[in-house]
DNA sequence: CAGAACAAAAGTGTATACACTTTTTCCGGG
DNA sequence: CCCGGAAAAAGTGTATACACTTTTGTTCTG
């Protein structure tokens, strides 16, 4: 049983989401999706099917697939878990600190810092997300980076106009405080700095706005 | 597009995999199972994907399907994702408790206890499992909930003879302390005896142990 | 002109078909 | 007797077919 080319499918869809190019709402009907990726429709059920399960794409019965708009509720939550996740990977890191990961986490910074003076605004969210996923591979913990992996997508496609360059800054300047925390072994800061973060992210969130649905062979060329 | 019939086959495969009807590394043929549960393999396959996301089952390109056999190592990654995970959860379930939550909870380690006392195996493990999926639902963030019972289900996949009457018991009465310190709103406390807990079921780990592959179809019926 | 009712079109849900890969079986050579 | 290899069987991967549902568009009625 093969993923392959599903997986490609899966990728280019999730990319399209969360850099909001496909926007929550829009319809994914399957023949304009196979024709785009020219496969047949077997195919991209097996991508739609995948997206639902990371909450991405929302399937309605007889209706088809939707990209996934989450409540404010759901958001709340979503949060919530990575606070109570991310506060307990702080604390293993601190226990665990190496130089070279130190060193990775700054180079991780850096890039950010990069994206953001360019206004790469894609660019920018995705290395602010990627944060966190690569504190979780520098452990050597896989199962935590897949599952934040996934968490963080969701958040980018809840967060919407999160990435503003005020924000952006904001958070890339609490990372160099947290990384801080942790080269300096100093468990109950980076966990305080984590926490901290991650509610400002939450608080970041603007729940008011419409946006209209784009068409699909156009976000995705 | 729809997922019930589906769900009924994943819930059918989850359910014998947990309670290892269906044994790591037993082969899944999509035929066989189509068969057994009266659909076409499409079906079936939609099962397995799903599944494989879970992590219960592992796709072999153009060789199938298997049930997990998780490595030691990734054992114990999910354990330390639960402690992060977990320990959060206590001290935020300290600073939300009710008197009716705590009662709740309660009532489920009375069911732990009987199902321990009557030597129901399959109850027993599911319920000492459902123990923290209570706990996040009681929050009232099914977000968590979902993803705790995700990650429970890769441990009962992973622990295979956790369930001894003394193991079990055991967690049974950790179960009773942390609860204890959930009503006596003892945030360190709840938090300490959670992250215990889940060390201690980690460290209940039979990695050496070999099992023949079962049949499916009698796995099933 | 607005609205209901029906017909046509488009789209989803499941089954089946078929190409291709892996596994098994069977046979001849060492 | 055992090993290697070819042929057959079984199984997976993708495409397609077809029934059924939803949506759309048109016509008829008040």
């Amino acid at each position: 049983m093969d993923a392959s080319s599903t997986s490609v499918i899966v990728t280019a869809l999730t990319k399209a989401i969360v850099e909001h190019r496909l926007l929550p709402g829009s319809k994914l009907a399957e023949q304009k999706l196979a024709d785009h990726f020219g496969v047949s429709r077997t195919l991209v059920r097996q991508a739609l099917l995948q997206l639902s399960q990371h909450q991405l794409v929302t399937l309605e019965p007889a209706r088809g697939a939707f990209v996934a708009a989450p409540s404010v509720n759901e958001a709340r939550q979503v949060f919530a878990v990575r606070r109570m996740l991310e506060s307990g990977m702080a604390r293993a890191f601190v226990r665990q600190v190496t130089p070279s990961r130190i060193r990775a986490l700054r180079e991780h910074i850096a890039q950010e810092k990069r994206a953001i003076e360019q206004e790469d605004a894609p660019g920018r969210t995705e290395l602010l997300g990627n944060f966190h996923v690569r504190m979780a591979e520098l452990m050597g913990n896989e199962v935590l980076a897949q599952l934040l992996g996934q968490l963080i997508s969701r958040c980018a496609l809840i967060t919407l106009m999160y990435q503003t360059p005020r924000a952006a800054e904001h958070s890339n300047e609490e990372h160099v405080g947290i990384v801080r925390a942790l080269a300096a072994r100093d468990e109950d800061l980076a966990v305080r700095l984590m926490s901290e973060h991650l509610l400002h992210v939450e608080e970041n969130l603007t729940f008011d706005r419409k946006l209209p649905t784009h068409d699909i062979s156009t976000a995705l060329s």
